[in-house]
DNA sequence: TTATTTTGCAAAATCGTTTTTGCAATTATT
DNA sequence: AATAATTGCAAAAACGATTTTGCAAAATAA
């Protein structure tokens, strides 16, 4: 692993750095390269290990083989999981992941994507925090390869991969109605994210379906930047608040913990005092006693799905009529034994 | 977010390339360039929005601002709020992380610090498989900034910074002794890695300690890569076949899940039928009923403490006498009903 | 045999910065 | 007043690769 540069393989070959560039890149044709010495040169460059400077070749390639993650929080379970597939997926491609968290905050967003575009990462996957869409239009207009996961922008013709959020509420909703549940509250983040306002209005869609009038105090919104405790707190308070509530959704899967945590401060039984789904599947949720019912995203589908349109982008593929609407996976309701 | 250069800079204030990069690294006293001209080019790049190409200064300081983390898997949650940990550690110095999985494979790994080598990374955090000796030698002949974390490797001089192993399980064994359990079973993976080895020492001391024979049947090793449903039928086999145990410990946070499955599966009440303790502290195991008593390793902490130690390298800060003991962090018991 | 094309590679330009060197014009020194 | 030192900036070199251009020598064509 030593600092080994292309002049220094051209000085041991007795050649030019820009042949011993071409041999090592296939362009021995091109260059009219004989065999015989593009045999000597890969032999030498191979014995003494030598590996081109990143920085180098992408200062004059503009390629890094680098692209930039963006999430909310790696170390939420979700996020952790998709990271994992994404780089599973990427590494096939031979390209790496430059990664930053966004907290939730547009500001911090908005600069990580300058500093990535100014990395010349040569691609980009987001999931978006809710006030993007100026940094992303900004970043549309670069031409840089994009591709959005867990969230979109239904305004912007930017391709997306996530879960039919709504298809997953509503099947929620479907089977609190087949067992008979009819008060059923729904515990989700104040923030403007298109994945949790569509999870609610199929939430809202559901109870009209069923003729059954939207009770905003059924609707519980705890800010998403609370401190955990604060949060099992609101739910506490809320389901004391709404004794008539026999069910309840969890539009997330922190909102999912906190809310087990704060039944069994109620001291109320699942799914004899209240019936419980979460979005997203957890170790937790399949352990716990008893077992919860959940809407599981399909995040290998997902991460596959958005490699592929990322580099469908990136080799620039005859722009298979880039679709406006979202690619979306159907969701898995994992039924347990909560509801 | 337009590709514009230093050049473009220079040519609007009518200047010379260096000039501008002099002013803009705050080089101006040295360059003697006077202050007016200074506040002009400032403005211009400001107005302009100028941001370096970061792969032409990488190329000529040979900095990258980017640390390369190699971890075993980042959708381990304790991985994946390690890198969360460093993460928000590392932005304060303006870096980044390039972040990698090995899954265990030693060959992998070694891939990959060299493929990070040659990304000019300007520092490394690695949590090494057990198989990375050589390639860490060959790190550290580089003089490349390097701390280990989670794991260490005794015979090399590396700054290492990672829970106390061995003081984990003893306090677990401690606690079996003081609650009367004294048939403890012990399940760990079959990896060569130190943290595993002085996990599973620290359990053989304590019996010793106690003038109890070690008994291998009681020791339960699994392969790190089988699938989840193999160890838990594993651990479920090791149960049914050793009934005369009292308590269990999972020497990490997958066996501690796989444990409580295969618990389930055999219908044995905790702490009634069996007493567990399980390394590394979940929500799961918080949340399960009953609380599972864990091991809690100090994340923050150690991610700071590696952060500091990496850039009193990358700062060259005077190597304040490179300990050859690890840096070790007291891990929490914390005790639920599971004991 | 001479003109033309092809072969095989070297030399030079380039990517966008930072850093070193150079060089007038000004200021200070004797 | 002549010399030396300082100021203020431009020009050039360098980082390590890739890509374009150039140019003899060999091969082919006329």
């Amino acid at each position: 692993m030593k600092k080994i540069s292309i002049k220094d393989i051209a000085k041991m070959a007795g050649v030019a750095p820009s042949t011993v560039s071409s041999v090592l890149n296939n362009k021995n044709k091109e260059a009219r390269i004989s065999d015989a010495l593009a045999d000597k040169i890969k032999l030498i460059s191979k014995k003494v290990g030598y590996r081109p400077n990143s920085t180098a070749v992408s200062l004059r390639t503009g390629k890094t083989n680098i692209i930039g993650l963006i999430v909310e929080d790696i170390s939420n379970p979700f996020f952790a999981l998709l990271a994992k597939a994404l780089e599973d997926e990427i590494k096939k491609h031979d390209y790496r992941i430059l990664y930053c968290s966004t907290e939730n905050d547009d500001i911090n967003a908005a600069d990580l994507v300058q500093m990535l575009f100014h990395r010349q990462v040569d691609g980009f996957l987001i999931a978006p925090t809710a006030g993007m869409k100026k940094s992303l239009i900004e970043l549309t207009e670069t031409n840089k390869p994009l591709v959005l996961i867990d969230r979109y922008y239904p305004e912007l013709k930017i391709p997306s991969v996530l879960v039919d959020n709504k298809l997953g509420i509503t099947m929620c909703m479907d089977l609190f109605w087949a067992k008979g549940y009819t008060k059923t509250g729904f515990i989700t983040t104040n923030v403007e994210q298109v994945n949790m306002l569509e999870r609610e209005e199929a939430y809202r869609d559901s109870l009209k379906k069923n003729k059954v009038a939207v009770s905003e105090k059924f609707i519980l919104k705890i800010p998403i930047n609370l401190p955990y405790a604060e949060k099992v707190k609101k739910i506490n308070l809320f389901i004391k608040k709404n004794p008539v509530l026999d069910s309840l959704i969890f539009s997330t899967n922190y909102l999912g913990i906190a809310g087990l945590e704060a039944i069994k401060l109620c001291r109320l039984q699942i799914p004899q005092d209240i019936a419980i789904i979460s979005f997203d599947d957890l170790d937790l949720f399949r352990l716990y006693t008893p077992g919860i019912t959940t809407i599981s995203q399909p995040i290998d589908e997902i991460a596959k799905q958005a490699i592929i349109l990322l580099f469908n982008q990136i080799n620039k593929n005859p722009q298979q009529v880039s679709q406006r609407k979202p690619y979306t996976f159907p969701p898995h309701l994992i039924t347990r034994k909560s509801v």
